[in-house]
DNA sequence: CTCTTTTCATTGGTCGCACCAACGTTGGCT
DNA sequence: AGCCAACGTTGGTGCGACCAATGAAAAGAG
């Protein structure tokens, strides 16, 4: 019982919606346990690999609209994970840098991130893997230069 | 610009949440021309291809929460697509059928999903398509009998 | 045939993510 | 000097996905 009606389940569109669900479901789980959340993840993950930055920047590499980008490092600098001081050359602005905390939580949420990425992809070879990623890639970047939404 | 961080664009569950937010936005882009909405899709269908049902069985179907159903189908009942009497059989339950107005737009929402999806997989040839469409259903199928989650 | 447990609909919340508009300050451009 | 664009911030919205609690009714246990 509890049969999904045949016009959901062959729809690309709604299996990519609902295994998000499922993923965003057990990753958030695995955050909550450090305390963290996606946006946190998606901050600390663009400090480490280009180093301080300003809010912007920051929203703009993880896809995060601003506003959002300062609850979220309101919440890091409250957790001491990443320090915020205004920029001395451009006072509009604000430079975000990580800690030697923040990048330890950083390590945290990866390995809940490599944990989840088992549990989700379980049922397929390597090889499957790879193809899935491939294709998930190209469609992520198809849509990425569509001017068809926001995308922030 | 605007570069994604390695450790995000390498993650299966990024991709997917992602995609995920893609497709969610072009859908309720096309559902809100109709005045309607996600939850209110996966009712109608779940009416059209199992006949009339109670609300808890509507629910199990779409995978939608029970108390998301009720609103769903006020939404639904106001704008006539739907109808809700009690059950004669089991006065715990309401029976909900679909009209005519309901069938014609469960074909209206399916015409949106139809154009949602060649959008979406624009990139992919109808083989890749298929792969796709086969891997994501494995690991949604995988996702299911876990009881890792509530699942509803 | 009671008593208890379960089921169903409903109400009224919560949370996360993804947005949007508006405002004040500051920088750049001319 | 004047104007426009950029940045941070506040304060919203909507949707989807949950959860807990309540009252009514059915089902099961004894």
């Amino acid at each position: 019982m509890a049969e999904i009606p045949e016009r959901l389940v062959t729809k690309p569109s709604f299996l990519i919606t609902q295994l998000a669900v499922h993923a965003r479901r057990i990753v958030s789980d695995g955050f909550a346990e450090a305390g963290a959340r996606g946006y946190h993840y998606r901050i600390l993950a663009a400090l480490d690999e280009f180093g301080p930055a300003s809010q912007i920047d920051l929203g703009r590499r993880g896809g995060v609209d601003r506003s959002d980008v300062v609850a979220a490092v309101n919440e890091l600098t409250a957790q001491g994970y990443v320090e915020r001081t205004p920029d001395p050359d451009d006072r509009r602005r604000n430079v975000v840098s990580l800690t030697k905390a923040g990048a330890r939580q950083l390590r945290r949420m990866d390995q809940v991130l490599d944990a989840v990425q088992d549990n989700l992809l379980a049922p397929l070879d390597s090889d499957e893997r790879a193809t899935l990623t491939a294709l998930l890639t190209r469609l992520l970047a198809h849509s990425r230069d569509l001017p068809d939404g926001p995308q922030q």
